[in-house]
DNA sequence: TTCATACTTCGATCGTAACCGAAGCATTCT
DNA sequence: AGAATGCTTCGGTTACGATCGAAGTATGAA
């Protein structure tokens, strides 16, 4: 009667309010510790120190020790995929856990996923890339095509460099602000490390939300217009 | 502190046994009765009861009721989508539900996903329609070509009115068995229909599992053979 | 060495939810 | 009408796990 892979397992341990607060805080990107993990989870730190080993021990989470810091972050990109898919699938069921507050325009406006940029801005920039021929789309497949790898590289991004990763280049992550697609993958990594670099963008200390400069949002609106 | 949508929620739902193995049982495509999913869950029908409003409510679950009967479904694609692809990363991280047991063999074979076909034979057609140019295929994104078009009308599907559906012609999905991806969308469940209807496959009873007859085997593995 | 910080483990409490027996509706069959 | 089937609701039990205080370990600083 039972067959197949444990569901449930992976349920119960997002299922809890407070582990679930933690993995959404690291669908930030960043590694936490303990103690910041605590904090997002609104819990103190010893049950907090259960619930991430639960969550290790699990596989949805990876670990480094550094002197007496204990950092985690997600096990991998499927962890973060599932993630984002999850909340996908909240927002659309009605499922929210706060009403929509003053903070709120800012996320959707710009935020980190996982390591790449994530709402209206980080779709709008997939959106100009297909529209101007920099990148091949078919459904959620994603590709670069050689005039996207020139333009790429005319910013200051070496798209060959990125090929040679384990991981995909570009990847289509479902943007739950948005409920469309914006671009995931070490292309999507590099872009946003890219302005970054440049000083464009900055993230917000203990947030997920990113934001730009005047002249970095100047520079960026003009760098992937939209048609409209 | 707390933004977004929540995950924790729709975790929870999933994340009790009884529970789970309902949503897998429906991931089989067919509508199932509560005492079927209270057989499936391994649970009584009035615990069933209860499980079951809980994941309608949750908006994991469809109902209609026909006479005495009360059918349920996953409420859509997209949930069939969040299953498969906790399938996929459970198997990954090695949450297995019960060792490989003697009825594993078919299952692998040959299976129905939500309404299209899986495992080693779902796999094996995706390869061989990419291979023979029918459909394109760029990392996961899927699309069906003007051969792919004309091949798939000579075996009778046609294509063109598939493409009037509001729900994708091409999707894929992970597999959790072969770890590759397999054909869904409208096309996948018109392909498996098709099958079953020219008899060379039906589905087993209280079972995801497909069995091919023994001629209908040979026209599928003529109709998308493998180079190797 | 001593103190402080970061985190884990132990132990006990407490609340929630899963569970089933029994009774209650609703629908269909005879 | 009465009987049978399919499912829901109620009530009470039980068990699991989330929680935190307190004590224990490890790393680094003074």
């Amino acid at each position: 009667m039972k067959e197949g892979p444990d569901i449930a397992q992976i349920g119960a341990l997002i299922g809890d309010p407070a582990r679930a607060n933690m993995l959404a805080a690291l669908t930030g990107g960043r590694a936490l510790t303990a103690t910041e993990l605590a904090a997002a989870g609104g819990i103190t730190l010893q049950t907090a120190s259960t619930h991430l080993s639960k969550l290790e021990t699990g596989g949805l989470l990876a670990q480094r020790k550094q002197g007496r810091h204990r950092y985690f972050t997600l096990a991998d990109e499927a962890v973060a995929r599932l993630i984002e898919s999850m909340m996908g699938l909240a927002a659309s069921r009605g499922h929210l856990r706060h009403q929509p507050g003053p903070k709120d325009p800012a996320l959707r406006k710009a935020r980190i996923c996982y390591d790449h940029l994530a709402g209206d801005y980080g779709v709008r920039m997939l959106d100009s890339l297909v529209a101007s021929g920099s990148i091949d789309a078919i459904g959620d497949g994603l590709a670069v095509t050689p005039k996207g790898e020139s333009d790429l590289q005319s910013i200051g991004i070496d798209v060959g460099s990125l090929k040679s990763s384990r991981r995909p280049l570009c990847r289509a992550c479902l943007d739950w602000s948005e409920r469309r697609t914006h671009l995931a993958g070490t292309l999507g990594k590099a872009l946003l490390s890219n302005f970054m670099e440049k000083g464009w963008a900055r993230r917000m200390p203990e947030s997920r939300s990113v934001v730009f400069s005047p002249e970095g949002e100047r520079q960026f609106l003009k760098l992937f217009p939209v048609e409209s």
